[in-house]
DNA sequence: CCTAGGTGGGAATGCGCTTTCCAAGGTAGT
DNA sequence: ACTACCTTGGAAAGCGCATTCCCACCTAGG
């Protein structure tokens, strides 16, 4: 059905060494005038290389996997966005599983990048990292094989990748909230089996007791947009939000903090007034919120990019950290300023 | 270095053709004695079919490509979410390519889509069609030897797909906005080159215009969140919104009306009483802006779904159609309602 | 008891390409 | 002028698997 070199070769008139030696960056280059004329056969008659061939006889494949919790995800789909960007041109396809955090697809994902022998397997996002030695082992023989492994967003054994220093932003913006005056806080922790929801926390609410500055309450709930509805919606019905004091609500990321706010908002609280909010990440729509919301910016795309050109390269797996950087809006004003 | 299927037949005893036989869905049926040899042998010796030389062999790849214009925009990582599901536990990999909207990238990635021999290619998002004609020329190729391509959100001569009813959801909304008393328009239309973009103003101006209600304005601009920004931010400078009536802005999507709504913000204006704002999409943030804001809700992942299902059917390409509906929200509450 | 039909395993071929390995021709060095 | 070496194109051997034949054996029917 297809054409191929076979038929570029005979219409050129020369062998199939030959013509795959001129139609793909080959270390021997036949004769321009040999060369051009297989190019112009390719040309007429539209050849298409094979890459399933290709990849089964030079033992590398052009395609890179990358696993995500959830594309739809901001969070992951601006990785994304800079993982392909960090590929760059080079011709390397991108394969992309969301496996919603489930273990098991994650290690079917594994397994699958694996059977199409991927160049190199990207994970993206915390894992809970308890019993997920299969996935640890399943990655262990893929590198023993050659695959590249890097870790996006968090650190893993054993493999490379640019990893985020949640604790340290989390202080960074503990620190600035500390500056404006904010004494009250609630923190809104999410799931704390995530390392990355972990990390936050702890990094926030350490430089809040380094200041000697005790939370409120640190209520774990959801990672995401409906966990932080919930939360904040038990706070204030609870009295711990809408007391007299302005209470500032540290939301572990940003879609937390979204929901935070419409849970306040429809309890009849003012934002910022009653309830200040701070989220983490920076989301593109964030800075359209009304308040402009207050978070840490992540250079999430970024992220992806460095993790992206990081596979490409040759030599060791190198490990990168990035750190984010509070960005302080109208959400965290104090009450009167 | 990795362990061959020829590897497991040896250490069943064995030969490659009946391990091929037990260990994938072939139609001749082993005994279970001896397949139960095979699969443990297999197990034992942690066994991983090598796809590039089952997709050789076998003629099928087990891949679907699709093509996005930017997968971190809500829009397309929505819908590439759908696709996934769509795609179902068939051990069906996505090879995913963003253009940025740019013509030669996503003849390249149909081109490289090719080559991979996905089963089917996925197109996503409406393109200028202005000379695509080499893409068209691509696909009918692809086509003619046996792969399918459905697009999704758009029409596509020659494919099939699911495609939304921009303009008649668009004129749903008007209907509605008219209804809640809304006389006064300004429109945003996006870039008109799109067709997605000219289908929704069409849709909505045309069922003003049955009203015999013509728009103050229809101004274009870039499909963007910044392109609404920045054109509301002009119509407010003319003086064409905050005049002393109530305007209702509509956005030809969502994050043009985010844009639109802080650029109003900015200068002053209040929302929704001095400009009321509709979008389109229903992306997941909206709700919780502040005021929520009126749009028409598109079920998203359920297009990509639907054409994720689609392409895994047998059967000649189908061709659906799917409305979205209007959500009214207090951004266009009518001042003084 | 003999044979037609059926069943189950293995040898061999091919999927489309890359890459040794060869051989032939050309060049340079002594 | 002859040998040694480099260059270039082609033949052929895989890459890892699916699958078509083919053959041996077994069952059932007459």
């Amino acid at each position: 059905m297809a054409v191929r070199l076979a038929d570029v070769a005979r219409e050129a008139g020369v062998s199939p060494a030959t013509a795959s030696r001129v139609l793909n960056g080959s270390s021997r280059k036949p004769a321009e005038e040999i060369a051009e004329r297989v190019r112009v056969a390719a040309q007429r008659l539209g050849y298409f290389p094979n890459a399933q061939a290709q990849a089964l006889a030079r033992n590398s494949a052009g395609l890179v996997g990358l696993i995500v919790h959830d594309i739809a995800d901001p969070y992951f789909s601006s990785i994304a966005r800079g993982v392909q960007q960090g590929l760059g041109e080079n011709g390397v396809q991108l394969m992309l599983t969301s496996t919603g955090r489930d273990p098991q697809r994650e290690l079917a994902a594994v397994r699958a990048f694996m059977s199409h022998r991927t160049d190199a397997i990207l994970l993206a996002g915390s894992r809970s990292q308890q019993e997920d030695h299969e996935l640890l082992e399943a990655l262990r023989r893929y590198q023993d094989n050659g695959g590249r492994v890097a870790m996006v967003g968090q650190p893993l054994p054993a493999a490379g990748g640019v990893q985020l220093d949640n604790a340290g932003a989390a202080a960074d913006l503990a620190d600035e909230l500390l500056k404006l005056g904010h004494r009250r806080f609630a923190v809104l922790a999410g799931d704390q089996s995530l390392a990355t929801a972990r990390d936050r926390v702890e990094g926030f609410v350490g430089k809040l007791r380094d200041a000697g500055v005790e939370p409120i309450v640190i209520r774990e709930g959801a990672f995401t947009r409906d966990g932080g509805y919930h939360t904040a919606g038990d706070l204030v019905r609870e009295g711990v939000l809408g007391s007299d004091e302005q209470t500032c609500v540290f939301c572990a990321n940003d879609v937390m903090a979204l929901g935070t706010m419409t849970a306040v908002r429809e309890r009849g609280l003012r934002l910022p007034d009653d309830v200040a909010v701070a989220g983490f990440d920076d989301i593109p729509t964030l800075g359209d919120m009304f308040p402009s919301v207050t978070t840490v910016r992540i250079p999430l795309e970024e992220i992806g990019r460095m993790a992206g050109e990081m596979v490409m390269e040759e030599g060791t797996a190198r490990r990168l950290v990035v750190s984010g950087h509070p960005v302080l809006r109208d959400s965290t004003r104090r009450r009167g300023a």
